[in-house]
DNA sequence: TATGCACCCTGTATCAACTACAGGGTCAAG
DNA sequence: CTTGACCCTGTAGTTGATACAGGGTGCATA
């Protein structure tokens, strides 16, 4: 496989795919006589699996402490249950922080009447820092 | 005021004000003798309503439209409306994904029961693409 | 007077996780 | 033989800061 079909079969961006190569999240392949790299099934697993994992928002080193415990199945997985159940707990707390923002952000927007600047809801609001500190 | 009381008095780093000062965001303020930045309250009340509006998350761009406006008071307030409204359409769409990434990963958290690695749950959700597709 | 300390200055490098070229090589079809 | 799709390396840019290095300023204290 060259790279364009792995990138269309994993749905990777080309040059990310490359850019994982170089910070060692994925292992180099062969080549060509032209130089062009070869990719083989497990390296489409691997990739899949970084691709799950960036999909629900892991970070690069998270990744590769999973895909170290993947590569070595003898190790106690733990750590793995440990970096999900952490990063559930973050999600968790960014789509609480998230919901706040909605809230003050509802109260901002729709008060604008179309008047002039001079006059506008959204821009006092957000100049006024004591409105939003008596709000909490 | 000096860097550092403007600093305090905002909750805002010295780097960043400095940072906000590089790209235009804050104007530069006059100097002492000694070349210290010297500010006034204008500056405190801009950089507040810069750091109001980076806590609500507007990006670099929009608290730069949003500050021209406050600029120029004459002007027609409906930019600053429709700008609050597509963030917080952002916001609303930010927190609908969190939601389903939740979703998945409290399915995959907690199913590792302390085995190895071989057996655990985690790392097979991760690296079982077809899973992810029929979950949904 | 010296010296220590908190504060300030500029300029550049670093972070995450990519993305986007520039400038060049390879290969098959028409 | 040339056009186009694909591949290569290496470097720079993105966002929103943060972190120095290496130096200057200003005030109190020994």
């Amino acid at each position: 496989m060259k790279i364009g079909e792995l990138s269309r079969a994993t749905g990777t961006n080309i040059e990310t795919i490359r850019y994982y190569e170089r910070i060692g999240l994925l292992p180099a392949p062969s080549r060509t006589a032209a130089n062009y790299r070869s990719y083989g099934d497990a390296h489409r697993a691997r990739l899949a699996f970084v691709r799950h994992s960036r999909d629900l928002g892991f970070t690069i080193e998270e990744i590769r402490s999973l895909l170290d415990l993947s590569d070595h199945p003898e190790r106690d997985c733990a750590d793995a249950d440990r970096i999900a159940t952490r990063h559930l707990e973050q999600v968790e707390e960014k789509i609480a922080q998230l919901a706040l923002l909605r809230e003050e952000l509802s109260r901002i927007v729709g008060r604008c009447r179309g008047g002039i600047a001079a006059d506008c809801r959204v821009i006092e609001a957000l100049g006024d820092h004591a409105q939003c500190e008596s709000a909490h």
